[in-house]
DNA sequence: TGAATAGTGTCTGTGAGACAATATTAT
DNA sequence: ATAATATTGTCTCACAGACACTATTCA
């Protein structure tokens, strides 16, 4: 760049003028997984597992009056995960949530304001230990996804509003079958949130199959009634009893405790024991 | 933020002073990945084949004189996706590489003029495409790791030179096996750069298990033999012929085409079919 | 001819899908 | 008694691991 040498590192830092590249500002913005319970009115009926996000309404411009995820600007000294969990706890005022990077995202136009990067983050909660410590703009989605061979057709319902986007999938790339996704259709959530939402569950899913991520939306003890229905909603497909019962056999752990009180045969509490290693 | 009240989106963005926030600066760092073939004086044996990566060699501070993976900082206008694939086209005068996004690493002092958050990519090539269009300071390195229980033990060869790194991990989370990565030993990489290598052979590996990823870094044509070689340098263990067979089968398409003058019986060449969808 | 790779056949055990059967509760 | 869920048994089929066997080339 410049023409003068330097002899040591120190040498060069000591007179390194960091202005010469333009700068610019990043953001972790988190998507907050969790499964809800309804209430079916049969008194011998399972409760209802519904897929659930977590979103905040925006009251300030950018996006004013829109939803939005969970997300924030990072400190010069901060790193991501550290930005991650700081909104996760402001959010939710839990600690030792499971969270993981998802992808970051780097639109030029991204944010109308100015440059702003995007690292998105998702966690998974048991939403029983949270319900009432929702900071005051939060509020949970139920999530309806359809998804076809070219788009994912969404629609978000706390109750009180629903959001509904599309978001388009080209093929990217033939050997992995990966996909470049694009917004479609989107009229209430603020940035490239759709995206983010897209990544997160289909990580999920994936995720779901291979690992026992699944746990960390359960609460201690559960039926494995309860656990497949949660699979169910994740994967989007009914799974056969004794296939589903094979699968996590050597995941959980057979309490003495039992659940009664359903109007039919009681069930076993479980709990998560980490699968043995060959 | 400040008390003034704004009734537009438009109005709010005119008004908007984009320092209130301290701005950073972004690089991509790209893993380049491939094969090569290295003769064993036997005239009857195949070639051997050796998992490489490119490195460059760097000519200025900071750290000078040491190794790191082809990279730059991001323009204001400039998506990471295409300033990965600038970087990847000067590196390698190449289009059409594979090239996914691995992981944004964001240590405060991973850089030590200033804060610069690093989001890394991978790339497979196939390394006969381009041998002599290399730029000046790149080079290729030979690829030997060891993992461990707790750590990978990696060294890097590219005939005249040799790195050493050690990265220890730390379990983070019990449910999905991830671990914390830290850099234990390191003289002649730049940057945070070992722990690139570690998340894309991971990835790697992991995607040639479930994904046709590996055909990008073969040639058009190649014999069964050969592929087969590829799986078991990035696998790091033997495969079992029948076995490999019936896993690839579906994913090639056989040729009239024969590779002869080994001192054994030729083989049929093979192009790449994508896997049959069901 | 023999070393080396190419290519196929087949046995066996594991595990998933599918379906059937039995068990137990609250109303 | 009945609707609903809980739990287990078992048959079959697909497939991976393992090993054996045959085929073909060139110095």
């Amino acid at each position: 760049m410049d023409g003068k040498e330097y002899n040591s590192e120190e040498e060069f830092l000591k007179d390194y003028d960091s202005s010469v590249f333009e700068k610019l500002s990043m953001t972790a913005d988190i998507l907050i997984m969790s499964v809800s319970s309804e209430e079916t009115g049969n008194y011998r009926k399972l409760t209802e597992k519904k897929f659930s996000i977590l979103l905040v309404k925006r009251d300030n411009y950018p996006f004013k009056d829109k939803w939005c995820l969970p997300g924030g600007f990072i400190g010069i000294d901060e790193t991501l995960d550290d930005a991650a969990k700081r909104i996760l706890k402001n959010e939710t005022n839990l600690k030792n949530i499971y969270i993981e990077q998802l992808y970051t995202f780097s639109d030029v136009k991204r944010d109308p304001r100015m440059r702003v990067v995007s690292t998105s983050y998702m966690a998974l909660v048991d939403k029983n230990r949270l319900n009432d410590k929702l900071s005051k703009n939060a509020s949970w989605f139920n999530v309806f996804m359809i998804e076809d061979e070219k788009s994912y057709h969404v629609t978000l319902d706390n109750g009180s509003e629903e959001i509904k986007f599309v978001v388009t999938k080209t093929l990217r790339d033939l050997t992995t079958d990966r996909y470049d996704f694009k917004i479609a259709k989107n009229d209430k959530l603020a940035f490239d949130h759709p995206l983010v939402i897209i990544s997160g569950l289909e990580r999920l899913k994936n995720k779901i199959e291979y690992t026992d991520i699944v746990f960390n939306m359960m609460p201690e003890y559960f039926t494995l009634g309860e656990l497949q229905q949660v699979y169910e909603v994740i994967l989007n497909k009914k799974l056969l009893d004794p296939a589903f019962r094979r699968i996590i056999a050597n995941k959980v752990e057979k309490t003495s405790k039992m659940k009664t009180g359903g109007g039919h045969r009681p069930s076993a509490l479980f709990k998560y024991k980490r699968k043995s290693n060959e």
